[in-house]
DNA sequence: GCGCCGTCGTAAGGGTTCTGTAAGGGTTCG
DNA sequence: CGAACCCTTACAGAACCCTTACGACGGCGC
């Protein structure tokens, strides 16, 4: 998410706030600052002060609506109902005067993002007969559900959200066990067996899991590409 | 759209303005009338008075939601954070504090119903034998009414408001107690428990409620749901 | 070609955490 | 006062994770 706003105590209030929450923060002091980050950068959700040098906060929200559907809720000093309804006319989501109360800034937050999952697509992916829906943790193999434990889930979120991509066993292990694990190299051995044996996936002749001997595992990339190659 | 509120003045206001903009009026003047009104009548948006006689306006909205995502915008004198916060979490979209002004409401209602998008699931939901109506909240299993006390009934809305997805102790604690309950694992052992006897499932074999250990429980996804994704 | 050595796949067991289950007391409400 | 419901505790069995051990395979130096 990104934070227009340019008091840096308001930047740095909210920074700290959303931090705890698991959130990646981006800031921009201005608006021309906020309209040149926005289109490379992968924001799910814009708080914007209407009150900035330069452009201005009404301006800003235009010029995103012309191209970008992202919440964006606006934060003003200004009561003026003239205000107000001049932001949500020009496309915003919500309107909070200052000064506010974080909680409250919170859950407005969490209220915008939500209206915005259902029209996300489901993130399920597919590699052969294999499913993964990793927004309700499902996994199913020829239709069947199959049961993972915790730990080899985490494993196989892992390969599936980095196909084709070389995985050492540090990373796997940090990202599967946490950090101070990243060493136990014959845990991942073990793990990764029956992770196998639950995919039916033979490590001499592999349909998912491909061992990078001296180095780690890769998730075997689509079979198109496969093709591609060979 | 609906306008839920024990004061007449306000209805009476929100009525005449809105309809001026070409929108259908209902009314209702307790929590109870709007939600056996909601079920059968087509509504788009709900303007809902927190400070209701008899069922309390965050139970209205919790009600609502466990199986319609029509948006929800509260009115409230209230002015506490911990009012506000709480009614997002219930799954409001935005709260507005009397005494307001018109315009405002009327772009805030603009605001929301910009988001809304379709895909509301029907008030009564089926699995199997199993039958609930999330409307009113009636049970029925074979054909025959089941008795679900409080914090059973939440739990099982809880599970089909999210058929297949893994849903954390976590989760389902806050869900069915409220906050503050959230490391309490032991009740929702007990409950669930409960719920299976009355539900007539087999935690070896479940029908329904599966078992995730050391994460949570999932409410057992129709074997359709996949021709549905894809 | 041959042996050495590191890495990998595999099997199995113990210990710990988690789950299902039963039972009893406390509280609320009619 | 009784009924219904919720909270709380205890314990046995199951699930899961950690740990160790061993043979197979392949690369490398000689």
């Amino acid at each position: 998410m990104l934070v227009v706003d340019d008091d840096p105590q308001i930047l740095r209030a909210v920074r700290t706030s959303l931090q705890g929450h698991d959130y990646e923060v981006l800031t921009a002091g201005n608006g021309e600052t906020a309209l040149d980050l926005l289109p490379d950068a992968d924001v799910d959700l814009v708080v914007l002060d209407l009150g900035l040098p330069g452009i201005g906060g009404h301006e800003v929200i235009r010029r995103l609506r012309s191209w970008s559907e992202v919440p964006i809720i606006v934060l003003s000093v200004r009561e003026g109902q003239h205000d107000k309804v001049e932001a949500f006319e020009a496309g915003a989501d919500d309107y909070v005067t200052k000064p506010f109360a974080m909680p409250e800034l919170l859950a407005r937050m969490r209220a915008v993002r939500r209206r915005l999952e259902g029209e996300r697509h489901p993130p399920v992916v597919r590699f052969d007969d294999l499913e993964v829906d990793l927004g309700r943790q499902l996994v199913r193999i020829g239709g069947a559900d199959l049961h993972l434990t915790p730990t080899e889930y985490r494993l196989l979120e892992a390969f599936v959200t980095n196909p084709g991509k070389l995985l050492t066993h540090r990373w796997l292990l940090q990202r599967a066990w946490g950090s101070g694990y990243a060493t136990e190299h014959q845990y991942l051995r073990v793990f990764i067996r029956q992770l196998r044996a639950k995919l039916s996936d033979d490590p001499a002749r592999p349909r998912f899991i491909v061992t990078e001997a001296g180095l780690g595992y890769r998730w075997k990339p689509d079979p198109d590409l496969d093709a591609a190659v060979s």
